[in-house]
RNA sequence: GGCGGGGUAGCUCAGGUGGUAGAGCAAGCGGCUCAUAAUCGCUGUGUCGCGGGUUCAAGUCCCGCCUCCGCUACCA
């Protein structure tokens, strides 16, 4: 038994997520950690509601909401879709507790100490309406360069050269066109270039990473230089440092802030959990594993940035150092990065309106069809069309023929002429081998979802179902009213397989595997679901967080022996199909354009 | 500009460590009737982006090019 950490980066809460943000961190962390939880490691799973940065406060200026209330909104939202598809976080939180504010301060002092963050003078732009530091993002001009008038700060779409926002000319902002103003501003920078030692030793040993994931740190280590973890802000985490603390106009860079999300949410489900301590075993053991997921977009701060700051934290370094409060922490195991879902060829865009919202989603479709598809035509390692004719293929054809009319026509015959889950008497041939591939498939498709091919995990376990159709069209069970033993065995044979393949199958869909469970007369909770759980805090208001009981799951990774003699009702379709011309039109709200 | 990934059957894509090209869908034919008009079998098609190179052997390795997509650390 391994102690199995999962981190799931943190969906931002300027507005409701789509389905690329869950192609991306969610479904994959969570059939993750459900094939870990059945194969008997000690998971802990946990995320949070990413509230704090600019595009925060702007959102907020736009909605005429504080900060708070809008990122109180949408925290709602997005826990409401995460349990809604079913994400077994042990704690969803967010960054704006009390918890993990002092985590977040913590650690900065940590760093500090050590000598790994230096302030220094920086010209950045500022907001003269607000006095807030406005991202690079946010203002256009014209390229020094090549004249181009829509340049960004950071760089031309025009010529494609990278630039310094002092430079552009005209420069105005994106929110409110008005000027900004450069001015020279103190900020404290993490010391990058003092960790490329220690993590190129430790990257060299990752050797099992996806090769984009090892390709793009790697790359980044040769070229570090110190970044600004701090910004002139009001929204955002306080300096923890004498003459810096009661800056109303200074906070934390909410990178900094967002990636110790993960520690700090660790340690405050420790607090809930009764055991403060309870965190340290995933934490501070060595041989504790943990597996970060995010999309592609957030690679250089899960590999890069936040190794950085765990190793000053460890005073582990260049400029040594000694562990800060929380111990020596461990470094990830694995860093699990998806490409993009792309939408009929093309970004999800909220601006163009080109966009699937995961509420809008679940409330057609439910969460195992879109956890389905993203699981095996999903971007693991290049990017992915989502089109709705290929999600309306994938979940009646798959989905609701092959697998969800084998386990009806399965338990359905069973019902009509036994009542009952029979008995088998000696196997034939055909049996014994329709076993063996379900029973081996417990090691070929548990392996692929250790080393996170989910695609390659869930097509093995759907190439089972297709076997048991077929072994069921050549047994020709109902042909076989003469020969009742023979007629039971096929059943007893196409039953047990059917449970195998459930097993198999849930954790991609855990929704439906219980249903599939319950159909075979079993009791109780066989996948364990998230609650919604409201939680208070000292010194804080109350605010709704995602946790559950999993260890009282049934679930087990291994071929259970089906219950003969358990009584079978008449089955009902465990998968629903879509409507036909889903595929041509859309959903009523997402609607294709018909001559787009 | 830098970096990464893709370009394989009409469509969607599999093909870590080189050994006679694969699956599903779509199309056609046939079987079966237990089941959500479900299922099973049979039937094709490919200069594996282009050009070179290494090798007995290259979709797979190397070089160059074309093309699409994405990332580029202050949108996530």
């Amino acid at each position: 038994m391994t102690s199995i950490l999962t981190l799931v980066a943190w969906p931002y809460a300027n507005g409701p997520r789509h389905i690329g943000h869950v192609s991306g961190f969610g479904v994959p962390s969570d059939v993750f950690s459900r094939y870990m939880r059945m194969s008997g490691h000690d998971v802990l799973m946990v995320s949070g509601t990413d509230e704090h940065g600019t595009p925060i406060s702007v959102q907020a200026d736009s909605e005429g909401v504080t900060p708070r209330e809008l990122a109180d909104k949408y925290n709602r939202v997005i826990v409401e879709d995460l349990q809604g598809l079913g994400l077994s976080y042990d704690l969803f939180t967010r960054t704006t507790t009390q918890n993990h504010y002092r985590v977040v301060q913590d650690i900065f002092t940590a760093l500090h100490k050590n000598g790994y963050v230096i302030a220094k003078g920086q010209k950045s732009a500022i907001s003269p309406s607000t006095s807030r530091t406005l991202p690079d993002r946010f203002i256009e001009g014209t390229c020094p360069i090549c004249g181009y008038d829509g340049a960004r700060g950071d760089q031309c779409d025009n010529c494609g050269n990278q630039l310094d926002p002092v430079d552009l000319i005209n420069p105005r902002s994106k929110i409110n066109g008005e000027t900004p103003k450069f001015v020279e501003s103190e900020q404290f920078f993490l010391d990058l270039p003092a960790f490329s030692q220690t993590l190129g030793t430790w990257l060299a040993t990752r050797s099992d990473w996806r090769p984009n994931v090892l390709k793009f740190s790697a790359n980044l280590l040769g070229d570090l230089k110190p970044r600004a973890i701090t910004r002139d802000l009001d929204w955002g985490v306080p300096i923890p440092l004498d003459g810096w603390r009661d800056q109303p106009m200074k906070r934390l860079y909410v990178w900094f802030d967002a990636v110790i999300g993960y520690l700090s949410a660790s340690v405050e489900w420790a607090r809930r959990s009764g055991e403060a301590d309870a965190w340290k075993k995933w934490w501070l053991d060595p041989q504790a594993e943990s597996y970060y997921f995010m999309g592609k977009d957030n690679i250089v701060f899960h590999s890069v940035i936040w190794p950085s700051i765990l190793t000053g934290h460890n005073g582990t370094g260049d400029h040594g150092g000694e562990a800060g409060p929380f111990g020596r922490l461990n470094l990830p195991t694995e860093v699990v990065s998806s490409e993009y879902l792309t939408m009929s060829g093309s970004k999800f865009s909220t601006s163009r309106k080109q966009v699937i919202y995961v509420g809008d989603f679940l409330k057609e479709f439910g969460p195992d069809a879109l956890r389905y598809f993203i699981a095996v035509a999903g971007p693991e390692n290049q990017d992915s069309d989502f089109t709705w004719d290929e999600f309306a293929r994938r979940t009646n054809f798959e989905l609701a023929n092959e697998w969800g009319n084998l386990v009806n026509r399965s338990i359905s015959m069973a019902h009509k002429n036994v009542g009952a889950i029979p008995a088998g008497a000696e196997l034939a041939g055909v049996d014994a081998e329709l076993l063996q591939a379900s029973r081996a498939a417990f090691a070929t498709v548990g392996d692929s979802l250790r080393r996170c091919r989910f695609k390659q995990a869930i097509s093995e376990a759907m190439r089972i179902a297709g076997l048991a159709n077929k072994y069921l069209s050549e047994s020709e069970p109902w042909k076989l009213k003469d020969d009742p033993a023979r007629r039971d065995t096929v059943l007893h044979t196409a039953l047990q397989v059917v449970s195998d393949v459930n097993t198999l199958l849930t954790p991609f869909m855990p929704h439906a595997a219980q249903k599939v469970r319950e159909a075979l007369g079993d009791e109780g909770v066989w996948a364990a679901q998230p609650q919604i759980n409201i939680v208070g805090e000292a010194g804080g208001p109350d605010y709704p967080t995602i946790g559950g009981n999993y260890a009282a799951e049934q679930a087990r990774w291994e071929s259970q022996p089906i219950k003969v003699g358990k009584p079978l009702a008449k089955p009902s379709p465990i998968f629903a199909k879509v409507d036909d011309t889903l595929g041509k039109t859309g959903p009523s709200w997402a609607p294709l354009e018909i001559n787009g």
